[in-house]
DNA sequence: GGTGCATGAATGCGT
DNA sequence: TTCATGCACC
């Protein structure tokens, strides 16, 4: 019990053992929320001996679930923590239909449709009653609907114009199509489930105990769970944040605290004040901005912690150059700290997923490992998709849409044509799509429209796979895991692998890895899902209350409705008791509830946050004010002044409001010694010896954030870089040795020509050219040696190739000017552009003939692979997509100008491939058993930049980058 | 009628 | 990047 309350302060040891019956924990960001109701959990199951299975706890998301089910563990020990009905609202809805769904006329088997069955559904009834409404804004519109419980018959009565009768008939139409294929979708699992618990309330009269987490983001329907949930017991305790309220678009209501509180009068309320997360100035910042917000009660965060240093408003040229600088000060704080900070404890938190392509570039190239929490699902990537689809067919037949998406793939020369023709004929005589394509192919169908030859043969075989798979469902010989053996029959009859091979020549392998991958997440959800564990998952028995088993039969619905409520598979990274290092990209939406000691907000400008599309900005403000309390001890904000279409931006307005900038600094923190302690303490580790931190602070070549211009200007080099590449009497694509005396003379030119350059830049620069380009000399010579060697292994495979183009120069100018003032630490080897961050490469910066040189620089990558590969193992069960044996290659990527480091198989056009080496040769189709280092980009399942491979360049990129020059930026 | 390629347009957060 | 469309070819 002691243990319990342990490490409580008072207002959590009074939210955790109080013993009123309904209860409300406000809880700003880092007061211990998750702390507290994890204590009341294991409180009530210690103390009150509640029976944990008559405790429902509510979360939002899965990974808050997750993490819920973690810490209860710790407390109380799994065995008891585990019998919990602990899971999000959708799982927890489903538990009961499964169970007693029969109750209200849903049958066993129901399916769930997903957003692309929905979305497919819609497109279809849109097309069938000829309304132009885009199929993503019906969906949003009948979510929103559903969640204040409005159904047809509601709608149609206060369907008055033609607008809403045409959207009544979708709406309408969806509902049919759903009920005839015996769908639910994600939100009527939470309807059904109210209704159940409406008309049979027996099915909860065992719940002793609701406790629902993140309480500001539940939507009407979801209070009302709460509340039929708790309809006998009447214990209720919810924690929850109004300042934290980020889900209005998904219905969301805030008052359903004020609901809650006219509901039960006599409602304790608890404030948790204290923070324990973040530093001082951290908090003010955040507080200032959330007050920005006047309809807010007011209400003040307790630093529990120091100061800290100020949190930081960047402004940058560009979105690449935002990249880069992030880049550079994850590096520079890293040493400035003295290696205090990890790659773990750095966060890039963005508005959107979409925004995350420059920031992956920019790491990628540097070669710092980095994981997306947000991003594609690993269940929605294509190869994994079309599987997990044979199995919901397999499953659950009567999902036309389904049926639709699979039915071709690989292709069995059914077109649109047939499908349609099949569908018109199915509905004619009132069956599924499947009985009718059943039909056709056992002939029992003499059918008014002729199916081509080809196309029923196709047809032949698509059932083939799926009678097979059914067979296998219901033989049920599971002497091995039969639904690992179901999926490897799908694959072999699918032949899956040389599918993959001939659709996806240049990644097949990465994507088979996949594949592999879901094998393997199937074989473990059996082992984990065993009967025994099913059979304690189950809800308890409730006397006279019929309820529905739940077997191993059913091991593929459960495992299909795990994967359609799963948001992304959560990779474990220390599956072999060694936690991988990496950075996080995350939306700021999925970072709720999580921290980290650094947080980076790039692209802070209006039309970002507050997102153009968003209905109200107290709930972006919100976001924010959310993603900046993420931060423990370094904050960064940065807007770059041209957006990624190269728009002019604005700041965001919540950062622009008069009296929030004295919060804010605008460049990062210069970190001495003490505050390098403060940092250690309000971390809670120990502090780096100052020897460590400045043999750290030495190697960098810049110790402050100072290579960008604070007002968001170009720095002086790229300017310098601009002025020569707009010199159209340069010299061309050279040899690697002509481009080297080339190299020489044009940046002298350049230094020279440019008056703002330093005079220490000029002065220190001809000893440490001439040292610099014999080393440049050297390093060109051996590549040449081995891109010769290679050269006749590498297999043409995409002849358009593509342009790199490293921006050599003017980190090479930086370079002499760093080394001037330091002449003393000549690097023994040519300065890596990964060492200081590279100056940016905006989207349109004419091509410049320095590729050479650049390359030079690049294809050493061996200083890059062994800083990626010592950090990130190869561990392909939980980086799927990195076990490809690759070359490394560096890519210009076509739309940014951006450098890359990627893996690939396709070389360049020789004449153009100067010194470019394939210094990593593993692929498959250039094999020499080379023992170089391989690279293992951290990214997992997600699309990254890591991962486009063979993408040929765009040949109207390329005209872009020439059409807009780098004039049109010019300086203020 | 079906396939494959080239081109053009759009891209919000999550169960 | 992914999706939708238009076009040439089997």
């Amino acid at each position: 019990m002691d243990a319990i309350l342990d490490g409580l302060n008072d207002a959590q040891r009074e939210a955790v053992t109080s013993s009123a019956s309904v209860l409300q924990v406000l809880a700003p960001p880092g007061s211990g929320k998750t702390k507290t109701l994890t204590a009341r959990v294991a409180y009530l199951v210690g103390h009150h001996q509640l029976k944990p299975w008559n405790i429902i706890v509510c979360t939002f998301t899965v990974k808050a679930a997750r993490e819920m089910k973690d810490r209860i563990k710790a407390l109380i020990g799994e065995q008891v923590a585990k019998k919990l009905e602990l899971g999000t609202f959708h799982s927890i809805a489903l538990r009961y239909l499964k169970q007693y769904g029969q109750h209200i006329g849903i049958s066993k088997d129901f399916g769930i449709a997903d957003s692309s069955d929905t979305k497919a559904i819609l497109k279809k009834s849109i097309a069938k009653i000829g309304a132009t409404m885009q199929p993503g804004s019906a969906q949003g519109r009948i979510s929103s609907l559903k969640c204040k419980g409005i159904d047809c018959d509601a709608f149609a009565r206060s369907a008055k114009n033609v607008e809403s009768q045409e959207f009544l008939q979708i709406y309408r139409s969806y509902e049919a199509t759903l009920l005839a294929s015996n769908l639910l979708d994600y939100d009527d699992l939470l309807l059904r489930c109210r209704f159940l618990m409406q008309s049979h309330p027996q099915c909860v009269s065992n719940v002793q105990a609701v406790l629902i987490d993140e309480f500001q983001d539940t939507n009407c329907v979801q209070y009302d769970l709460m509340r039929l949930f708790a309809q006998h017991c009447n214990a209720i305790t919810i924690v929850g944040d109004p300042d934290q309220s980020i889900y209005g678009w998904r219905s969301a209501e805030i008052k359903n605290l004020a609901t809650m509180k006219q509901q039960w009068p006599d409602t304790l309320t608890i404030n948790l004040k204290d923070n324990y997360r973040s530093s001082g100035a951290i908090l003010h910042a955040a507080q200032k901005l959330i007050e920005q917000d006047e309809g807010r009660p007011p209400k003040k965060l307790q630093a529990t912690h120091s100061i800290g240093s100020r949190p930081v408003l960047r402004k940058l040229p560009s979105a690449n150059a935002e990249a880069e600088w992030l880049v550079s000060e994850i590096k520079r704080t890293q040493a400035v700290t003295g290696g205090l900070l990890k790659e773990n404890d750095f966060a890039v938190l963005l508005r959107s997923a979409t925004l995350s392509r420059a920031i992956e570039s920019a790491l990628g190239k540097a070669g710092v490992p980095y994981r997306m929490l947000c991003g594609t699902r690993f269940y929605d990537r294509a190869e994994v998709k079309v599987l997990i689809d044979y199995l919901r067919v397999i499953n659950h037949a009567g999902n036309d849409e389904v049926i639709e998406r699979v039915i071709n793939v690989p292709t069995r020369k059914i077109g649109d044509k047939t499908v349609a023709a099949l569908n018109q004929e199915a509905q004619l005589k009132g069956v599924s799509l499947w009985r009718m394509i059943l039909d056709v192919v056992q002939g029992r169908c003499r059918s008014e429209f002729k199916l081509a030859e080809p196309a029923l043969k196709g047809l032949a075989s698509f059932v083939d796979v799926v009678l097979t798979g059914q067979r296998k469902v219901t033989s049920l010989e599971s002497e091995k895991s039969s639904l690992l053996a179901l999926l490897e029959t799908v694959i072999k009859k699918l032949n899956f692998q040389s599918y993959l091979k001939e659709k996806y020549a240049e990644d097949h392998e990465i994507r088979w890895a996949n594949v592999e991958e879901l094998m393997a997440q199937t074989g473990d959800f059996e082992e984990k899902e065993n009967l025994q564990d099913m059979a304690e998952d189950a809800l308890p028995a409730i006397d006279g209350l019929d309820q529905r088993e739940i077997s191993s039969d059913d091991a593929l619905q459960l495992f299909l409705a795990n994967v359609a409520l799963t948001a992304s598979l959560e990779k474990k990274a220390d599956d072999d008791g060694e936690s991988v290092q990496q950075i996080t990209i995350s939306t700021m939406h999925a970072a709720k509830g999580l921290e980290w000691p650094v947080v980076f907000i790039p692209a802070c400008y209006d039309g970002s946050i507050p997102h153009s599309r968003a209905e109200d900005n107290d709930e972006e403000r919100r976001l924010l004010y959310v993603g900046m309390t993420r931060a423990q001890v370094l904050l960064y904000l940065s807007c770059p002044i041209k957006n990624t279409q190269r728009e002019e931006t604005c700041m965001s307005t919540f950062l622009t409001q008069p009296g929030i900038e004295c919060f804010f600094e605008e460049h990062g923190p210069m970190v001495s010694n003490a505050s390098v302690n403060a940092l250690a303490k309000t971390l809670r580790r120990d502090a780096p010896a100052p020897k460590t931190i400045s043999e750290k602070r030495r190697e960098l070549d810049q110790e402050e954030d100072n290579y960008w211009p604070l007002n968001g200007d170009m720095p002086a080099a790229e300017e310098a870089r601009w002025d020569y590449s707009r010199d159209k009497s340069l010299p061309g694509f050279g040899t690697a040795n002509r481009s080297l005396s080339t190299f020489g003379s044009t940046s002298m030119q350049q230094t020279d020509g440019f008056s703002t350059a330093s005079a220490t830049m000029k002065s220190g620069f001809v000893s440490v050219a001439s040292k610099y380009e014999e080393l440049m000399e050297q390093s060109a010579i051996r590549k040449i040696e081995r891109r010769t060697e290679t050269a006749a292994k590498v297999v043409d495979e995409n002849p358009k190739g593509r342009k790199r183009q490293i921006d050599g120069q003017s980190s090479i100018a930086t370079f002499f000017s760093n080394a001037a003032a330091k002449s003393e630490r000549l690097p023994a080897s040519p300065p890596s552009t990964l060492k200081r961050p590279g100056p940016p490469l905006p989207e349109d910066r004419p091509k410049r003939p320095l590729n050479e040189i650049s390359n030079m620089q690049f294809s050493r990558p061996d200083q890059l692979i062994s800083k990626s590969s010592s950090s990130m193992p190869y561990k392909p069960r939980t980086a799927p997509l990195s076990s490809r044996p690759s070359q490394v290659q560096v890519e210009d990527d076509a739309g940014s100008g951006n450098s890359y480091v990627f893996l690939s198989s396709s070389p360049e056009k020789p004449e153009r491939n100067e010194p470019s080496v394939p210094a990593n040769v593993q692929s498959a189709d250039s094999s020499n058993g080379s023992e170089q280092p391989k690279i293992r980009p951290a990214a997992t399942f997600h699309t990254t930049s890591m991962q486009r491979i063979g993408q040929p360049q765009r040949k109207t990129l390329g005209m872009r980058r020439s059409l807009h020059g780098w004039s049109a930026r010019g300086r203020p």
